[in-house]
DNA sequence: GTCGTCC
DNA sequence: GGACGACAACGCAGA
DNA sequence: TCTGCG
């Protein structure tokens, strides 16, 4: 049957997830140290930093990895360094009795990179470092690879080299029923140089960029553009599950107004959920532009999504993470059908880069620094990250005022009307698309479309040599094994808008 | 891709 | 057992 | 208030 109750216990995190992500060590300055319980008494955990010109910022605790030994060791050295004064540039938060010290013992700690609020994620005591001066000690972490996950991520492309076409598909603990492996989602196309992509194609690629996908999808409620006979067949959108599902799949409950109801919706937050979701025909997937998930940024909100609007209304959910510019152009090739949309064509998106461009060229003159990808199909998606102190409506004006400062600029090139007939022969600046439940194309999420494009982030500097097509199923692991993620950072880049908020008042 | 419904 | 439909849905803009 | 829009 359907399982009621799917919400997520964080704590039953299965170790094959836990292995998906990237794994660094850096060495980091000790700057105090707090008392624990039981046999920890001595030594329950070091407070971490790292020196920042001559503030020596705060890291993280760290309480793990430690052995009776390294306990007995290091309390012995850290005594001696005993200072009244806090020696970190802020004030870390204390959970337990803390003793401060001089900072000239260096630690290496193993952690799972940098929460939002740049503290270490799952941090692990490795060892002290002697020969180390705790004054070179600089913020130089070694770039995060997704090593760890590298293993994981071969054994599945393993599974999917067999010639069968259905098979179980062991996802670390879990298993993910696999069928019609064959079957062709993109057919050839020798215009675009496209070789047919079959369901296992698409499989292998979602496996392949799983480390770079899965931090875009986490905790946005998703809608699963679905294609289970290929981008010629029938498609349709779906945003709820009623059908039963596996138990790694998470859900939010988000209320609906309209229904006087409460809808689910799921959350694409680990790996066999991506590949779970690969195998039900997802060949797209939208994200909400909001996460059903608190953080430092998030202070005052709630986590109810489900009892009422006003809670809706009051929750995380309802404060986007980024201000969106999603530019659409309405320059026609000429192939269209009577009142098809506009296809993709070099004039096209020319335009919309150029225009791109200009934006980019206004908000820099905001002291804002707004990031870039490609949508896919025809156009460019570009995002202002903020902190979530702004709601959707907030948001909305800032890319209504800029898209109209932007057009009276460019009146003969940019258009924000809602016509669509009006909009022919120019680019739209879609400043609706900053509400709550909208969704747009993930990074990395392939398209529906002819050569299998897929969203791809880019620096300002590769867009202006850039086309979609260059940016396929096909290639785009091949590209992120060389450049990494250029939205890695994404969520750690927020940005004030007060003072464009300002401008806006009357 | 899968389920429910209708014949 | 085969055919067929469902699988979204909401608030904003403009008239 | 109705309709088109994404
Ligand atoms: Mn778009
Ligand atoms: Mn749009």
């Amino acid at each position: 049957g359907k399982r009621k109750n799917s919400t997520y216990e964080a704590g039953k995190r299965s170790t094959a997830w836990l292995k998906v992500k990237a794994t660094n060590s850096a060495d980091f300055v000790i700057g105090g140290y707090t008392k624990g319980k039981g046999a920890r008494a001595p030594l329950g955990a070091l407070l971490l930093g790292y020196w920042q010109g001559n503030k020596l910022r705060y890291a993280s605790h760290v309480g793990s990895g430690f052995d009776d030994r390294s306990i007995k060791r290091t309390k012995a050295l850290l005594e001696p360094l005993q200072r009244k004064t806090n020696p970190f540039a802020e004030e870390p938060e204390l959970n337990a009795p803390t003793s401060w010290v001089e900072p000239k013992l260096v630690a290496e700690v193993q952690f799972q990179g940098w929460t939002d609020d740049h503290h270490l994620r799952a941090p692990v005591f490795l060892r002290l470092r002697d020969d180390i001066d705790a004054k070179e000690v600089r913020h130089k972490v070694e770039k995060e690879k997704p090593s760890r996950s590298l293993s994981e991520v071969e054994q599945i492309l393993d599974q999917l080299k067999t010639d069968r076409a259905a098979l179980t598909l062991a996802v670390g603990a879990h298993q993910v029923r696999l069928t019609h492996l064959d079957r062709v989602y993109w057919p050839a196309d020798p215009a675009l140089k496209q070789p047919a992509l079959t369901k296992r194609d698409l499989l292998r690629y979602f496996a392949q960029v799983s480390p770079f996908i899965l931090p875009h999808l986490a905790d946005r409620p998703l809608t699963m553009i679905r294609m289970p006979d290929g981008i010629h067949g029938q498609r349709f959108f779906q945003k709820h599950w009623e059908q039963e599902r596996p138990d790694f799949v998470q859900t939010i409950t988000v209320f609906s107004a309209h229904k006087d109801e409460q809808h689910a919706y799921l959350l694409c937050n680990n790996l066999p959920t991506l590949l779970w979701l690969a195998q039900s025909g997802t060949l797209e997937f939208h994200v909400w532009h909001s996460r059903a998930k608190p953080g430092p940024d998030t202070a005052g909100k709630g986590t109810d999504y489900a009892s009422s609007l006003a809670a809706l209304e009051s929750s995380v959910l309802n404060y986007p993470d980024y201000v969106v510019f999603d530019i659409d152009p309405y320059i026609y090739s000429g192939k269209e059908a009577p009142g098809a949309e506009p296809e993709l064509n070099t004039v096209a998106f020319e335009k919309a880069k150029e225009v791109a461009f200009w934006l980019r060229e206004l908000l820099q003159g905001m002291s804002l620094e707004p990031i870039v990808k490609t949508s896919g199909k025809t156009g460019l998606h570009v995002f202002v990250p903020i902190r979530r102190t702004l709601d959707f409506d907030a948001a909305r004006q800032v890319s209504e005022i800029v898209g109209r400062h932007l057009m009276r600029r460019h009146p003969k090139d940019i258009t924000l009307e809602w016509s669509v007939p009006k909009r022919t022969g120019k680019i739209f600046m879609d400043y609706n698309m900053n509400v709550r439940g909208k969704t747009l194309n993930v990074a990395y999420s392939p398209r529906g479309a002819p050569g299998a494009p897929v969203s791809m982030p880019l620096t300002w500097e590769e867009l202006a040599n850039a086309h979609p097509l260059d940016f396929r199923l096909a290639n785009a692991a091949e590209r992120l094994a060389r450049t990494g993620d250029r939205w890695g950072d994404v969520l750690k880049r927020k940005q004030s808008l007060e003072k464009v908020l300002e401008r806006a008042k009357p």
